[in-house]
RNA sequence: GCGGACGUGGCGGAACGGUAGACGCUGGGGACUUAAAAUCCUCUUCCCUCGAAAAGGGAGUGCGGGUUCAAAUCCCGCCGUCCGCACCA
């Protein structure tokens, strides 16, 4: 039997995908009776065409897919737009298009995109999170937790634009200065929604211990993020300073804060102490300032720059000095004095620490720029208490020094003694402390889900009555000023308090978009009309089994929807205890990058090779060739994969995204690469399209076969496509080579099974023309015999004190005396060991032997 | 600043602590062809011995130590590169 020459993409891919779709072969049953599978890919944000990270993320997530269906199970794989964001509202200022106009068409475009890869999607369950019908229902449970009580309003800073008098986003902030007008960027309060994810933070840490189908990195840097340690909370008595009486703002701090509390990972280092040091929001600080203009110009210049933890935390450490004293709780005549410090954290403990420059880096720079002393009160066993301490703290173990009742103790000990006094006198008590702060939910932007609240003047913020949702956001809104327009839309702002009846407002801040992504999975499982989910069938799909997605998702949008899960439990609303069982995240779609003379980046299809193998661009000028870099809009060195899948098809450019590189890994994206896969393509459709019935055995490719089954399937299941990849090119060289026999036919037929989920389309035009029944996507997985698997003859490696001397073929199950025989007859063995007698020689079975001379 | 990862031929990468370089790409040589494309065969870590081939020897997994009969793999210390840091999604 003979086919077509070629295997014709353009032909195919439309054929097989249309088949599929009329046979509803990706439309997910919540009532069957297989065992389920839900496979999931973090869903796009639609910022209009699709790129090389989305096939590859998404190529991933199909292999599963397919692979999970031809095993028997019952596939849940959907496909969604996480549809709000920023970049809409940018495109509607920058081109006066309005971003619901522009994110539908968006939508529209990468839907067909998708669609032309050929993925096993069940786009019967899209979302969009902009359709009310998907975001009412998040407002509804938002109401839930609000009345469970883990929803509560306070001020948190943002980043404010003095010249656009607009909010900025951390993106929006370059060097601390704002984006479009340059100027220097100020932190300033707003009163904001917040969620209690820290109510949480236990559980979302201990739960990590049950996802062992998650990578320890990504457990490791949640565990980070959370950052859960036990210490000390006491409190520091203030004084008043005695140069310093009678300075107005010191009587004003002490009747503000006449106690300081501090909270620290080290009591044991509590007599290494040198200062006190409060956060620039403390409420010390602030009655500090409203009395003494030099602290409130300070603290004013602690809030120029950016909100984001990289800006903050390398600012040069400065302080002010209020004059304040604290008691130190051990020793009564001890005063350390009390200074405002741009690097300590209202947000962390309490807002308040003590210093111990010795031990600790930060406090040490901080000591060394103000003239602190530098007390050691640890010593490892090379130092005594009076080595100096160097030019960088020491935070390790030791043995504690200096610190009259502690001395000699461990700092583990030292630690508990501490607690042990503070408890007993009643200053201080043991205290678990966490870097996890609350959500804060509020964004003041246009293009997102709007927060179901009213503002009344007599009656405070109050929920919008369930009967009124969704709160649909304005059509009707304006772009040419900056800041959010909900704010200026009065007419949609203004409303009736639905407690009091009186003229009310609504909030006009939307949600953080990671809100819309902590439940989508939720809804993909069950999408009744009336209310977010159903729960029994939520429940009969969840937890997703593998969700794939780029790891910079790794901490926030994944400790999100863990969250969003568990206090869905907590509520009672669903019974499942973490979203996500199994989960991978792939590297990025990498490419090189081109600059002319003058510096620009130059985009890849402009760039050639002249004659002499010199880089060119399109005017001739010569191209220098850059580093390998993720691919993005700005260094031009993006792929569109339109073209691409229109030129060499669908399966190529999956076969290339599964290839060579491992997933977890960036791969770089190359000309050669799809050429070489588009070849491979073309050699499975020849081998399929030129294989006849014929007659005998041929024991090794049968071996040769049932070792590829298994492999293949191992590598899938631990989603090593490389590896899957590499056994089906062994597995083809070995049929080729071999010659006409029944096991070769069948072996064919396993080729285009074992390569169905990767390249689906090749797979069912082969399954045709060799004349299997139905389609390639029905097939059952082919099975193997594991006693196939096992080799009659072995090859043993012969070491000579460890290096490799020689190599014997020998028969499978040699004891160790005859192997040990063996290797010593070995030539090479003897002209090595010249004679002398070996002294011990080490055996592992049917691999090697090791004679130690 | 804090946190996380990665580092193996010309390139992407394989390798339960046990034969380093599977498989692919690139490149060289050859076959087929009037020619080209396509396809097929073959070689391709580096250095040395050798006229050549066969064969043999040495080195080698970012750098420096260590554990072990045996280390790309485990441990300690460096160096380099990349990613995340709460309002990008």
């Amino acid at each position: 039997m003979t086919g077509a020459a070629r295997f014709d993409p353009a032909v195919a891919d439309i054929r097989w995908q249309r088949r599929w779709d009329d046979e509803r072969c990706f439309i997910a049953d919540t009532d069957s009776a297989k065992p389920k599978s839900y496979v999931l890919e973090m869903f796009p944000y639609p910022s209009g065409r699709i790129h090389m990270g989305h096939v590859r993320n998404y190529t991933m997530g199909d292999v599963l897919a397919r692979y999970r269906r031809m095993q028997g199970f019952e596939v849940l794989h959907p496909m969604g737009w996480d549809a709000f964001g920023m970049p809409a509202e940018n495109a509607a200022m920058e081109r006066g298009v309005h971003p619901d106009g522009w994110t539908r068409s968006n939508i529209a475009a990468m839907r067909d995109q998708l669609k032309r890869l050929g993925f096993a999607l069940d786009w019967s369950r899209e979302i969009a999170t902009c359709d009310p019908e998907y975001y009412g229902h998040e407002q509804a449970l938002f109401l839930d937790l609000y009345d469970a009580g883990l929803v509560y309003r306070k001020e948190s800073e943002v980043n404010w634009d003095p010249v656009d008098q607009t909010v900025l986003a951390n993106e929006q902030v370059i060097d601390g200065k704002g984006w479009r007008s340059g100027a220097q960027v100020e932190r300033r309060k707003l009163s904001q929604w917040f969620l209690k994810i820290t109510d949480f933070a236990d559980e979302l840490l201990d739960g990590l211990g049950a996802l062992d189908d998650w990578p320890d990195k990504v457990k490791l840097m949640q565990e980070n993020w959370i950052g859960r340690s036990d210490g000390l909370r006491f409190r520091f008595e203030a004084a008043v300073q005695g140069a310093s009486r009678g300075y107005p703002w010191i009587k004003a701090a002490l009747s503000q804060s006449p106690r300081i509390d501090v909270f620290t990972t080290r009591p044991d280092t509590i007599f290494g102490a040198s200062f006190v040091a409060v956060a620039p929001d403390h409420p010390l600080a602030r009655a500090v300032a409203a009395e003494n203009p030099d602290a409130a110009a300070f603290i004013a210049e602690c809030k120029a720059g950016g909100t984001s933890a990289a800006d903050i935390e390398t600012q040069e450490k400065r302080g002010f000095l209020t004059g304040v004293e604290a008691v130190h709780p051990l020793d009564r005549d001890w005063r350390l004095p009390v200074w405002i410090a741009n690097f300590v954290l209202m947000d962390y403990g309490s807002g308040a620490i003590f210093g111990v420059p010795a031990h600790d880096q930060r406090d040490f720079e901080f000591a060394t720029r103000h003239d602190l002393p530098i007390r050691r009160v640890v010593a490892r066993p090379d130092q005594d208490a009076d080595t100096p301490i160097g030019d960088e703290a020491e935070p390790g173990e030791g043995v504690i020094v200096n610190s009259r009742f502690l001395d000699g103790l461990s700092v583990d000990e030292a630690k508990q003694a501490v607690i042990r006094r503070a408890q007993e006198e009643g200053w201080g008590s043991r205290k678990k402390a966490y870097r996890l702060r609350d959500w804060g939910v509020s964004r003041q932007r246009y293009w997102g889900t709007p927060i179901p609240m009213i503002h009344c003047s007599s009656c405070g913020p109050v929920p919008v009555p369930r009967d009124q949702l969704p709160v649909l956001l304005p059509q009707e809104v304006t772009f040419d000023t900056p800041g959010n327009p909900l704010d200026r839309n009065d007419a949609w702002r203004t409303t009736i308090c639905p407690k009091c009846s009186g003229e009310a407002r609504r909030e006009t801040d939307t949600f953080d978009t990671f809100v819309d992504s902590s439940w989508y999975f939720i809804r993909f499982a069950s999408q009744p009309v009336d209310r977010p989910f159903d729960k029994a069938d939520a429940e009969k799909w969840l937890p997703v089994d593998q969700y794939i997605g780029g790891v910079e998702h790794a901490i926030l949008h994944l400790l999100y929807a863990r969250f969003w899960t568990k206090a869905l439990k907590r509520i009672g609303r669903l019974d499942i205890d973490e979203p996500f069982k199994g989960l991978f995240t792939q590297g990025m779609v990498t490419h090189e990058t081109y600059r002319g003379n003058d510096g620009r980046w130059i985009g890849p299809d402009e760039v050639r090779a002249d004659e002499n193998g010199q880089l060119i661009d399109a005017a001739g000028a010569p191209v220098e060739r850059g580093r390998v870099e993720k691919m993005s809009k700005s260094k031009r060195n993006t792929v569109d994969p339109e073209p691409i899948v229109a030129r060499h098809g669908a399966d190529a450019v999956r076969w290339f995204m599964l290839s060579d590189s491992p997933p977890e890994r960036d791969l770089e994206w190359s000309e050669a690469g799809i050429e070489g896969a588009a070849r491979f393509v073309q050699r499975v459709w020849r081998l399929a399209a030129g294989c006849g019935e014929a007659d005998g055995q041929d024991p090794d490719l049968e071996r040769k076969a049932q070792r590829t089954i298994a492999a293949v399937g191992e590598a899938i299941e631990g989603l090593q496509f490389n590896k899957a990849v590499a056994q089906l090119y062994e597995l083809v060289s070995a049929i080729e080579k071999a010659k006409p026999s029944a096991t070769r036919t069948q072996a064919v037929r396993t080729v285009v099974k074992l390569a169905a989920p990767m390249a689906p389309h090749l797979a069912e035009e082969c399954w045709e023309v060799i004349g299997g029944e139905g389609l390639a996507v029905d097939q059952k997985w082919p099975e193997f015999d594991p006693a196939m698997l096992v080799e009659d003859e072995v090859t043993l490696a012969v070491q000579v004190n460890g290096k490799l001397r020689d190599t014997l073929t020998a028969p499978r199950g040699l004891d160790r005396a005859e192997a040990e025989a063996l290797a010593l007859s070995s030539e090479k063995v003897q002209r090595q060991l010249a004679g002398a007698a070996p002294r011990k020689v080490i055996v592992v079975p049917d691999r090697l032997v090791n004679i130690v001379a």
